[in-house]
Order: structure tokens, then sequence, then C-alpha cells
DNA sequence: TTGCTCCTCACGTCACGTGAGGTGGC
DNA sequence: TTGCTCCTCACGTCACGTGAGGTGGC
């Protein structure tokens, strides 16, 4: 049976490679203090445990929900800071409206998009010489 | 009866405001060659046409579906081209496919992100003190 | 020794933001 | 004259990309 906390370590391009990114993005994330290693070797390699693998997850994710690298900064922190604190919570749940709108514009951009697609493969084939009409 | 060439003219700021961008964003745009006025005004105030108009509007969808500038650029100088080239042709139809391909993509992405958010919203309300589960 | 991965500068890039300093028409 | 919008530099910003030059262990 697996360990609960088995707690292995991950190089740079361990974590690089699983969430497909460049280790030149985490020493980045690293540079703007939102994520740090366990340790590092004699030379300087890092190692990374699983709490800094979490946050990478946590800053990728927020990435994919349009944040800011400042933004998932606080809100990591906002996590892990057991705070009460309404008025950030607030915040943040206007941030996810705002957020969900651009996603109801990019489906009808998508949609659009699709319907223009189809026109003009249409105009192209028809304007093809020696077209069998597909 | 409204004339179908009305073909009124817009400032930058016209333009800014309809989009919802600053008009920097269009000078931006301009000298990347994705955009032009129709006509300058003594001291160089820009006037824009319908034209002008469109081509924006394509480029904030392209931005919007996560196209650079400069593929969104080629795109549109594609759809313009109205060529009786067959290898350009071609090669508009593989263009096509591609962007297909990447559209279906994204809107995985976006049925992934739209769970996300809803798993966000439900987190963010319970940890709400007094939340009342909404 | 060769090949691989790791490291730290540090300049480059993309898509604008943001003043600075100035002109033109109501 | 004041206020407004327009203009052109040109440096700043954000999130990294991309070498340059060097070290360390199998």
């Amino acid at each position: 049976m697996p360990l609960k906390n088995q707690s292995r370590l991950y190089t740079i391009s361990d974590l690089a490679s699983e969430f497909d990114i460049t280790p030149r993005t985490i020493r980045f994330y690293e540079s703007e203090q939102l994520l740090e290693p366990e340790s590092r070797e004699s030379h300087g390699t890092r190692h990374y445990g699983e709490r800094a693998r979490v946050r990478l997850k946590l800053i990728l994710r927020g990435k994919r929900l349009g944040f800011s690298l400042a933004e998932s900064k606080s809100l990591i922190e906002l996590y892990n800071a057991d705070s009460d604190n309404t008025e950030q919570l607030q915040r943040f749940l206007e941030l996810i409206t705002q957020h969900r709108q651009q996603l109801q514009r990019q489906k009808q951009d998508i949609a659009v998009l699709e319907q223009e697609l189809d026109a003009a493969e249409q105009r192209v084939r028809q304007a093809m010489p020696g077209s069998t009409a597909n």
C-alpha cells in the first residue's frame, strides 16, 4: 500500500514536463515569489516537494482562468491564510463572474468563426477548377 | 430608408469605445500593418471607414480566440485575397482545417474551464462565513 | 572525455500602458 | 482663454523565450 505522505521530490524538469511548461517558467515564478523549492543541492539544483507542486498547479489553473500572476498569488495566499476575510472573497467572486463572461464571448466567437470557415471552404471548393464538389 | 453604402466615418475613439479598447491599441495595430485609416485630416487625425472597422473586428475576434496579431493578419489577408491561384486555395483549405482543429481543442478547454469556475465558485461560497449556501 | 541536466545573468519579444510635450477646432 | 480630443515619440510592463557561459554527476 502506498503511503499517504510519500512526499517524493521533483526536479525542475520533472515539474516542467508534468505541466507542459519550461523550467524557465518555473524559475520565473520563483523570482516573482510565487513558488519555492523545498531545498537546494550543493551546486544549486532545485528540489521540489508536494507543496510546491500543488502551488504550481494552482498558478497554472489561475492562468487558465485568466488571472494575472499577481492575482493568482494573492488568491493562493487567500487559500493558505485561513482568513475569514469576506471582502477578499467577494472580490474573488466578482473576478470569476468577469472571466465567465469572457468565456461566453469566446464561445460565440467560435460559433461565428466556424460558420465563416464553412462558408469560406464552400466558396473555395466551388472556385477550384476541376472540383467535383468535394 | 437607410442607404446600403452609407459608409460613415469613425474617429479613433469612436472605434475604441465601440470595441472597448484604447486608441493606443488601434495605433499599435496600425504600426503593425494590421489596420489603416481611410484618410487623415490636415493635422493627422485619423478617419476610419467601414472596411477598417470590419478588419478591427476580425483582429479582436482573433485575439479572443488566442491568435497572435501576426496570425490574425495573415488570416485576414487570406480571406481578402480573391485569388484564383489553385495553389493558394489549397493552402487556404489546409489552414482552415488546422484552425478548425484548434477551435475544437479550444471548445474542450472552455468546457473544462467552466467546470472549474463552477467548482471554484462553490468552494468560495462555502468558505464564506455566514453563507446561506445561496 | 562526452553527453546530459542543472545553474545564473541578461537581453529579446509580444501586446500594449502610460506619461511627456504639443497641435487644432468648438 | 479653457477644455476637449487628437497627435507622435519613447520608456515601462507583463510573462516569459532564448542564448551565453559555466558547473556537476553518471
